[in-house]
DNA sequence: GCGACAG
DNA sequence: ATCTTGTCGC
């Protein structure tokens, strides 16, 4: 047996990608209502889990991409890849996906097989359109997704019991957007929502089933590992993969 | 108008 | 996200 593969690829931002802030809004506008919300997700624990999240280095405008790919059950690395781009959009709370999508939308491309469930490192309906980076990618792909945040945004909370599984509701006004999930024993939780394609239910028992030892689930620290691997690289050996990041 | 604000 | 040393603990 040896080192599983890591395919690498590079990133071209589409030639209308949003500009400007107004524009990036009015996407969202276009694209929220083709979230679906009634559809309870892959059962926990069995098949594929995608984690993917994005590194950067905005001194040189160089961001890099990693999906992992576990199997559910023994959360075993099955696949990994990453790409390597140019920044597509300044960090502006609320258009967090005009950031990262083209970037993770190459990785997930680049790994050729179904990445089952995708968890985000951010959030889904708990967005101030309600259509954050989770909803925002699983429209895209068609695939189930969920988000899965480490601050509460501008959300308010109820603080879950001490115990691990305890959950309480993430709330915006009146309307639970998502849910604080405490994966570890009296430590901070995380704050799940719904991406696309996933009922509440089954994303929050998706994240506590990926975190039996960490705060984060694995699918994340994994994805998270291999992006900053990748902007190492990319920043190290720049045009090793291919001239100008693809950009 | 001012401050807060996923990553 | 990223900048950053040492330190306590499994």
């Amino acid at each position: 047996m040896r080192t599983l593969d890591t395919i690498m690829t590079t990133v071209r931002i589409p030639e209308d990608w949003p500009t400007t802030e107004a524009e990036a809004r009015a996407v969202q506008d276009e694209l929220r209502d083709r979230v679906v919300l009634d559809e309870p997700g892959p059962p926990p624990g069995t098949g594929r889990v995608t984690g993917v999240d994005v590194a950067y280095d905005d001194e040189r405008g160089v961001v890099a991409a990693a999906a992992v790919v576990l199997d559910a059950a023994t959360l075993a690395v099955v696949a990994r890849a990453t790409a390597v781009g140019r920044v597509s959009f300044p960090y502006v709370p609320g258009l967090l996906a005009f950031r990262e999508i083209p970037t993770v939308l190459a990785a997930l491309e680049a790994l050729h097989l179904d990445p089952g469930l995708v968890v985000c490192d951010g959030y889904g309906l708990a967005h101030p359109r309600r259509f954050g980076l989770a909803s925002h990618l699983g429209v895209l792909t068609g695939l189930p997704t969920i988000g899965v945040a480490k601050n509460p945004f501008t959300f308010a909370y109820v603080e879950p019991a001490a115990p691990r599984g305890s959950t309480a509701p993430l709330l915006a006004g009146a309307d639970e957007v998502g849910r604080a999930v405490r994966t570890q024993a009296g430590v901070k939780p995380v704050f799940v929502s719904v991406g696309h394609r996933v009922s509440l239910d089954t994303a929050c028992a998706h994240t506590l089933a990926l975190a039996p030892k960490h705060r984060v689930p694995e699918s994340t620290r994994r994805a998270d590992a291999l992006c900053r691997e990748a902007l190492k690289e990319a920043v190290a050996r720049p045009g090793a993969r291919s001239p100008e990041y693809g950009n």
